[in-house]
DNA sequence: ATTTTGACAGACTAGTTGGTATATTTGTTC
DNA sequence: GAACAAATATACCAACTAGTCTGTCAAAAT
């Protein structure tokens, strides 16, 4: 988390464009100069740009979309309420800057599955970690009567962080805060309807979720 | 749709190439060379590669999308099951390569929307069109009490494209049409929930899809 | 018949890319 | 303080990029 060494600053700044830019068009090496860190240094640390990219999914990308689903993690009461507020918690986030950016994993999944086999894994790792939360957690709320006993929740773990991506898609393009936020409710309400035995947006109660 | 100008085969070829590499990736020159047409062709019909991508949305990708909906237009009865059907088709029509490669305006939407304007735009205007087809029968199908009365068509509309491009997106960086299936068969299961009155999957009538 | 035009050919350019070679500094170990 | 390795700097490079330039050639217009 500490970006002191050259490494780390090197690995947060390339991030940051990367968000913005894709990978293909991060020019690492101008990004580190702006830092005062030389083309020597860079490759000093990093092989090739590849392997930036690499340390940054697995360094940066992956603790990020673990942190996103971490109220879940463990959790054995609430679930449908979590899973609920979560969604919420990423409409709320949600900026137009942001929208127009769309979602980092996303992007990244599209540009670079096709391109690098590794890097096509790595994603695949972040991917699985999330659909492995969100799983247990569908299973622990199946048991705790929380979520309807049909659902698969392998697929429905799936299905949900897909949907998800789409909304940030069709934003995207749309180039709308307002349309994510409403395709999100739109989604909200769907797993009311398929997901949940009662409907977590009528508890008034506080939100379940930490700020953390 | 016939190919045989110099101007249409410049324009398909590099379609299919951008269908597999992308747009920013797709060489236009070294394609055209392989069908003994020379840059200067190429720069005579088209005054720069951004205006080729124009030409492909414009002249190959939105016909190939509202073509996609088709089976909806018009329609006023057999709603449910033909958005049933569509959908099931999309399943049908994928094969591994495909899954790989992803869906082609999807691609381009997270590829070119932060990078142009204007391609941005001419993808909005695919996307539009689709939700258009969708809304429209959408409204159709609860008219003829195919269709729940409480869904809004049109936010329905958009978050089923976006749901759809959520099944590509995830199956591309899993690397299986096998997960694209089931995705997309947990969507239709999704939908019958929502969306319909009745269950279309039990409809064992043939499909009301034509197969043009 | 001559000029004009549209369709093409292909060598060339200016700029950029990711990456390397080599040199220098800094820190550490004996 | 000599020897050695890690860290950093910088000039350089080959490959590649989108796009341009000049020119050719055939058909149409005058």
């Amino acid at each position: 988390m500490s970006k002191n060494t050259t490494r780390e600053k090197i690995l947060h700044r390339c991030f940051e464009a990367m968000e913005v830019v894709g990978f293909e068009a991060l020019r690492a090496d101008k990004e580190v100069l702006n830092l005062n860190i030389s083309k020597g240094a860079l490759y000093h640390y990093f092989p090739s740009k590849l392997d930036i990219g690499y340390a940054m999914v697995d360094e940066i990308i992956k603790p990020m979309y673990e942190k996103k689903w971490s109220d879940l993690i463990n959790r054995t009461e609430g679930i449908a309420n979590c899973v609920y507020e979560l969604i919420e918690t990423e409409k709320h986030n949600a900026t137009e800057k942001k929208i127009l950016r769309g979602d980092v994993l996303y992007n990244l999944m599209l540009e670079m599955s096709g391109v690098d086999a590794k890097f096509r894994q790595k994603l695949e790792e972040v991917l699985e970690l999330q659909v492995k939360i969100l799983q247990k957690a569908l299973l622990a709320g199946k048991n705790c009567n929380e979520i309807k006993s049909g659902v698969d929740s392998r697929s429905m773990s799936y299905l949900l962080i897909g949907q998800l991506h789409g909304c940030y898609a069709i934003a995207k393009t749309r180039a709308s805060k307002d349309v994510f936020t409403s395709m999100v409710s739109g989604l909200q309400k769907q797993l009311i309807d398929v997901l949940y035995v009662n409907d977590p947006s009528r508890n008034a109660q506080r939100a379940t979720v930490a700020s953390a």
